[in-house]
DNA sequence: CAATAAGGTCACAAGGTCAG
DNA sequence: CTGACCTTGTGACCTTATTG
């Protein structure tokens, strides 16, 4: 993976240097070429294991303004000379070993269930050296000012050996790269423009200092709840209900009822007053005590040892909370494909009715903002995502959008699909599954980052639960996995949860995997049950705005 | 209570007398006995209360080098005539009043709702002294090589009177003194000999001085709640909320509202704030005043006469403290179980999963270090234990540890347990009950060594009193604390324990202790485990591996 | 001066209040 | 009964004053 991002700089170089020193162009085009094909001659050297992450690469709505026919026609090239000689290249797994195990992505992983291709017959490397030369001198016309990230990964199946997944990676990751630096200014710009009166100033400004805050002080959570913490009340971050409730506890003795489930109840924001005999347990159990007041200012040391300490109750009720959201399989689901429902509806609308193969972005761009906003809404409806503390949301929110914009904009449009993808993919689209594809969707995001943590972890398993329990094992197998996964890699070069091709383990999924049937009644049920007053730390509209002017 | 030690000493002195004159032995005895019964009496006429933390002699796992089936009979018949007196007693209070209060352990509290034993059938006491005397010339034979206390007290339900309680008492102790006596250098050779090398001694020394220093100069300890003194402020030591206070009482003459609780409250530094009214006279009535400022630097003199001064009061404060912490029943469960809940992760994780009959100690080596570490914490959590003097805490740890683990272990696996224990006890095994284990493992570490103080008596006078509460009085009944007895035993140090009681689990039981023996080979990791930054007042981990060096 | 205590300051928590 | 908001008290840390 070293070698990767090695040989990454080095093609980065190429056309950095390229742009800025056209004259030089010839010698260091060689030069560079010769260095990057060295490094991935390391890198084959290095593993002839084969990654099950496969991708294609594809591009994506261009700009109507910029010349994307060239640009797009020449990451076609290597996308075409890559995926011919694929074709031409024999199976050598079984079928059914299509989903892939998680220890090949391991480096260190001995590869004794990996594919081997090694013989395999050689690649035209020749050829795609010709076509990324071809594509360096495209990159150089192109003005980069999409509108969207101009390549987007998806899978491709069968898989692709490891050493071209690797140059597709580079090129992606290159391209994207330089378009985001491209429009930085551009849509700072227009971030800015959106903000110019005094009170959205106001405002961001507030919104800024929490935004940072929490990533230093994970915004401090109660302890017993989950919800906002407002202080350190009796001994442990509370919020204001679970300080008000322990005070009139402590106070007048009250002895609470029974409780009717066994004091198993789980204690998080929503249902805290349901039970108040495990919430009185739940106060106890983690510390709150009258002796263990502290009044007065906060002594600068202690606060810090205590924000230490709480990271780690903190993770593990925020999983219970999740936990909760999950109890339930059907309710779980509804909730992600209402939102992706009404992210689809958004993007719908903001969709130009037909959009032609060169016609650049379906999206034009002032309604960007809006459908930012959709995937913003999306993200917050789904169940479990609130959980996760607000830096890392926004982390995710800013790796995925346009995924998830493709995403939905395929869903919505399968014409589109199909001019847009390879026809290989086609007939796999997730269009006909809407919940498949709302769960893809939520994997997208909950999967993205790329130093994923405990919490993040937890959230996308519930979703790979979700999807193997909703679609079935049969459906886990390669497709929509692998469109995640694609979705995904060109994020970040993360470890892959996979499910092993072992007869045992396909039998334990199966029986893991019961049908879940969804009644229509849910639907309206829970969509009432959305609270009335949102949260403050929900990632609000001018953070998708900022979202936009990071770019 | 006073009366009980004076006829201990009596008893004392005549198993002394025994022991190095056994000529005279008859007389001796005669004249000891009568002297100990006229103790007896007093202690009877001076009150006829009935303590509820009745007490059971039972014996305990002898050494195999000692004769010790004799001595464990002998045990047993003291026990036995106790018993069987007092089952035939009849119960004189009503059912429901099963648990106790309080009050009722209040020495000077009026017995209103005390049991009423006055109109028993008289106790035999011949029958018992005859055991006694029987027990007292087994104990002449007995070599005393116990690895642990021969004897303990557990709390048996229906309370018996208080002068049974009173010679079981009596008896227990001069048992276990003698123990004591007579393994000490054993123990002490064993400690030499591992700290031969110069590493270990400049630790160690080093953890004299820091052991030393906390009990003679509190580094100054406010005169009014115990808090860390600032200051010399007002005429007395005080901290700076006791400062505070003080100073806007003063500044705004405050009339603060009568007490609640008949200005009576302990004045802590948890709960200062409780009672403003109980708070001001406490200020008062150390000596503070406005007239007793004093500016300027302090003379040497005159501050190490202050210091001395303040001494006095410190016991007395930290049994206040202790007090606190235990006066609200739930609060101090909750927090004991907490701790042991962390406890049964760490050991959880550390422990093989599967655990055959003879597969040796289920901790294998190099996690020994954590689960010592684990074991420091959980005592550390205990509510009251960090009252007690540092070298307390550290003798308390070191003499507990396997004995702590080993519960902590069956707890977890009751199925090991089962393999572990006799037939009879493994029916009344805590695992079912969690609370009780807390408990227990609470009172094997603070019910442990071998000179208690004041203060530690005090500690675990309150975990008997919460054991009563928590687990009401039928589960008080001798067999869980048997229980805990046998786990201390088994794991002490000397070659193995043999349950004599049981044929079967003889051989299970040397098998599956001998590896808890420890080589000298921990030593050495251990001490470059040492926390970089140990507050001063925790056991440190440095402490731990004096633990593990001195087995 | 240095050391140290009185006194001031203000971030912060306990506890009260009352509409929901 | 709940919990957002308010009032009041608290105490860590600071400045200022006093003494050897
Ligand atoms: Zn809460
Ligand atoms: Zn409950
Ligand atoms: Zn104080
Ligand atoms: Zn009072």
């Amino acid at each position: 993976m070293l070698r990767i991002s090695e040989a990454e700089r080095n093609l980065e170089s190429i056309l950095g240097q390229r742009q800025f020193n056209k004259k030089k162009r010839k010698t260091c085009n060689d030069a560079t070429q010769l260095d990057f094909f060295k490094s991935e001659e390391q890198f084959l050297n290095d593993s002839t294991k084969v990654g099950n992450l496969s991708l294609t690469v594809a591009p994506l709505f261009p700009s109507p303004n910029s010349p994307i026919p060239n640009a797009f026609i020449g990451l076609l090239l290597v996308y075409k000379s890559i995926e011919n000689w694929h074709s031409s290249t024999p199976l050598k797994r079984s079928p059914n070993a299509i989903v892939v195990r998680d220890s090949e992505f391991d480096d260190d992983d001995d590869d004794n269930n990996a594919f081997k291709f090694s013989n395999n017959p050689p690649l035209d490397i020749s050829n795609v050296r010709r076509n990324i030369s071809s594509v360096s001198s495209l990159l150089d016309s192109l003005d980069f000012s999409f509108s969207t990230f101009p390549i987007q990964c998806i899978p491709s199946n069968p898989p692709i050996e490891r050493h071209i997944l690797f140059i597709c990676h580079s090129l992606i990751r290159i391209v994207n790269r330089r378009f985001l630096q491209s429009n930085k200014r551009l849509f700072h710009r227009k971030a800015v423009s959106t903000r110019n009166s005094p009170k959205v100033n106001a405002n961001e400004a507030k919104q800024e200092s929490t935004d940072d805050s929490p990533s230093n002080v994970p915004s401090l959570l109660c302890q017993v709840c989950s919800d906002k913490a407002s202080g350190f009340h009796y001994g442990v971050f509370a919020c204001e209900g679970c300080k008000g409730f322990f005070r009139r506890s402590i106070q007048q003795k009250i002895e609470y009822r029974e409780c009717p489930r066994n004091e198993q109840c789980l204690i998080v924001s929503n249902n805290r007053n349901r039970c108040q005999h495990c919430s009185l347990k739940k106060f106890l159990s983690v510390g709150m005590s009258r002796d263990a007041v502290r009044f007065g200012r906060v002594p600068k040391r202690e606060k810090a040892r205590m924000v230490e300490e709480m990271q780690k109750t903190c993770v593990q009720s925020q999983r219970d909370t999740i936990a909760v959201q999950f109890e339930n399989d059907t309710e779980a689901l509804e909730k992600t494909m209402n939102a992706f429902r009404t992210l689809q509806t958004t993007i719908d609308s903001l969709m130009k009715p037909s959009m032609p193969l060169a016609g650049g972005c379906p999206i034009e761009f002032p309604s960007y903002l809006t459908a930012i906003k959709a995937v913003v809404e999306f993200a917050n409806g789904l169940p479990g995502f609130l959980c996760l503390p607000q830096s890392e949301r926004i982390l995710m929110i800013k790796s995925t959008v346009f995924d998830i914009l493709l995403l939905c904009g395929l869903s919505i449009r399968s014409d589109l699909a199909s001019m847009v993808l390879p026809p290989l993919f086609v007939s796999q689209l997730p269009t006909s599954s809407p919940k498949t594809c709302a769960i893809l969707a939520a994997l997208t995001l909950c999967h993205s980052i790329q130093q994923p943590t405990e919490l993040s972890l937890s959230l996308s398993e519930k979703y790979w639960l979700l999807l193997a329990r909703v679609a079935g094992p049969l459906s886990l197998t390669a497709v929509p996995a692998l469109l995640l996964l694609c979705l995904r890699t060109f994020t970040a070069p993360l470890p892959v949860r996979i499910f092993s091709n072992t007869q045992t383990n396909t039998d334990r999924l199966t029986r893991l995997c019961s049908p879940l049937t969804i009644t229509d009644s849910i639907e309206v049920s829970s969509l009432s049950l959305v609270r009335n007053s949102p949260p403050r730390d929900v990632v609000t509209s001018s953070e998708c705005i900022d979202v936009v002017s990071e770019f």
